[in-house]
DNA sequence: CTGAAAGCGCTAACAG
DNA sequence: CTGTTAGCGCTTTCAG
């Protein structure tokens, strides 16, 4: 492998100009080719780890996500990944696969590593008491960090979210514009952050269109597996449901099985429409209206943001919520008294 | 940020103690514990990129991947970094993005931010001309380097696949021991090597059967959308198809829903078996039977692969072949005379 | 415009 | 067991 001396040794010239012409400062035009047919020659590449160790920096960032399979993070990976690249960063990244308590040991060894920043999109962890330590001390030390899909309470860090208020908003609202007068709601976990914004968003809608909030139409499945909406669809039924708004399409499917089942018909019957937008509602039969969360994007704001911040154009702290969007396909329909 | 000088001026001994209790190299205990504190009082982290310029290794690997989003590469991608992190490795991942040609330039890129080896996921560039010379490069130089799912003809690289013989052979068999007389095949892009090999499984299933290959049940789609599966199916069915075996799952969810308009009861008049088991499969009405891929474990072994040859261990080429799992779900079913 | 020299933080001989 | 020293490959003053 060849090194930078290498290079000054063939090219008659010293260490510093080979580095000059690198990186691109004037050099005498005759210098710079003898400088560069010998870079060519000896099929010279600088090593980036010498230079990280003068320069201080990487030129990469850190990703932390809970796990790489399913719907979600791939498309926010491929987001970042773009993002960063278009400014010259790498992306290393570490799933927790879901391990509850992973996370501060995680981002120790990712800043050891000394990546010039870090982009987490761990939600559910980032509240717990040694993260929160942590992630105040990267913080005061003003490090790059960009928490996505987070709870962040009080703690000043830049962020970036889905609107989940809004999602459930535009969801109700379109069940309302169908005509609706019964519309359930059909929750995931009972206490998680996005469930309360998106029964908040679910209520909103309803009261800005002088509907009643029937608690009876509130379930709460615990969680967004399709059994689970099994279980819980019977009360959204007994309380005389024409509609229902799933909180994840996984929960959309489990109530178009049960319909099956018991042979209430989607949409005549009861119109539904889910969260997410995964690839199969699409093609379910009927085929699920749904809410689309701007996935990819999320990660190509997060990682926009941390390049911003790496290359010193954007110090300030932001928090960004990006908008959903209503993907209406055959599950739902007006409603005809 | 504290160095190692600092903790070795704190704890009173030389940078090269230091790097010692670091290391784990004996130390006196009265010592060992002098540095400890004081690696503590500073909250010292090591800089991993002093480090790599002076071991020469980075303890990184490069991964190249056409897309993230998309049900294939995130399950694969999770398995690598699982089994990379197994080993005290890090996982920088580059996708490509589908771009054609961008692969030699992204192999470079990664190849300068000196990782420590190289897994490759592109199948179809992996044999375009100028990926063939920088890979020969990168062999005979003995970088550690893994081709996962790509065609490497005489190359000499280690290498791990899925089968696709077997996967197309299973689902054939699966077929014919369901009583099928006339199974067709609709195959995905036409020349792809994988496209080959499913042709050829099927083929051997159909003769170790003392059964006929009627080449008006062999379909080409061209891709892999459910689109295409649609224009071709007319084909299969006019040839008198009792089952298919579509080539990917997608391919068959256009067979469902072409059937579906035309009257065509699966798994009544036509059993079908897809290939991929993407997670919509079993989704699909009826539940789609299908041939899963072993998207973590390939990612697993070819991570588990280069970390070997990383670290001294094996370096061996090797080319492993990874077996594929029936999944007999409700699509397919008895032919009955 | 160019070269010499120092230094980024760490490890690895080499003496002691 | 421990300290000194050299050096990994690069950038960056500082003179010239």
């Amino acid at each position: 492998m060849a090194t930078i001396s290498d290079v000054a040794k063939k090219a008659n010239v010293s260490k510093a100009t080979v580095s000059r012409v690198l990186n691109g400062v004037p050099v005498r035009e005759e210098n710079r080719q003898k400088v560069l047919s010998a870079i060519r020659a000896l099929d010279y590449q600088p090593n980036a780890q010498a230079r990280s160790l003068t320069l201080g920096r990487t030129d990469v960032v850190g990703v932390l996500v809970p796990d790489m399979d399913g719907p979600f993070y791939g498309a926010i990976l491929e987001g970042c990944q773009q993002a960063l690249w278009s400014h010259g960063l790498y992306m290393i990244v570490r799933s927790t696969h879901h391990v509850k308590g992973s996370e501060p040991n995680l981002v120790k060894l990712l800043w050891e590593k000394r990546v010039d920043g870090l982009i987490i999109f761990t939600p559910r962890e980032i509240k717990e008491k040694p993260m929160q330590a942590l992630v105040k001390d990267l913080v005061t030390n003003n490090f790059p960090l960009v928490v996505a899909d987070g709870e962040l309470d009080s703690l000043s860090i830049s962020g970036v979210w889905i609107d989940n208020f809004e999602g459930a908003y535009k969801a109700t609202r379109h069940l309302i514009d169908l005509n609706h007068p019964n519309i359930g709601i059909l929750l995931g976990p009972e206490d998680s952050p996005e469930s309360k914004l998106r029964l908040n968003g679910y209520k909103r809608a309803l009261k800005d269109h002088h509907l009643p909030v029937n608690p009876n139409l509130v379930a709460i499945a615990g969680d967004y597996r399709s059994e689970s909406a099994e279980k819980v669809l019977p009360q959204l039924v007994k309380a005389g449901a024409t509609a229902i708004f799933a909180c994840s399409d996984e929960l959309a499917y489990g109530v178009m099985e049960s319909c099956k089942k018991q042979g209430i018909k989607i949409p005549q019957d009861l119109s539904l429409i889910g969260y997410d937008d995964v690839p199969f509602a699409r093609l379910l039969t009927p085929k699920l209206t749904t809410v689309a969360q701007p996935l990819t994007q999320l990660g190509q704001v997060a990682a926009g943001k941390i390049a911003r911040m790496i290359n010193g154009t954007e110090r300030e702290i932001t928090q960004i919520t990006l908008p959903t969007k209503l993907v209406v396909r055959e599950t739902s329909s007006v409603y005809h008294g």
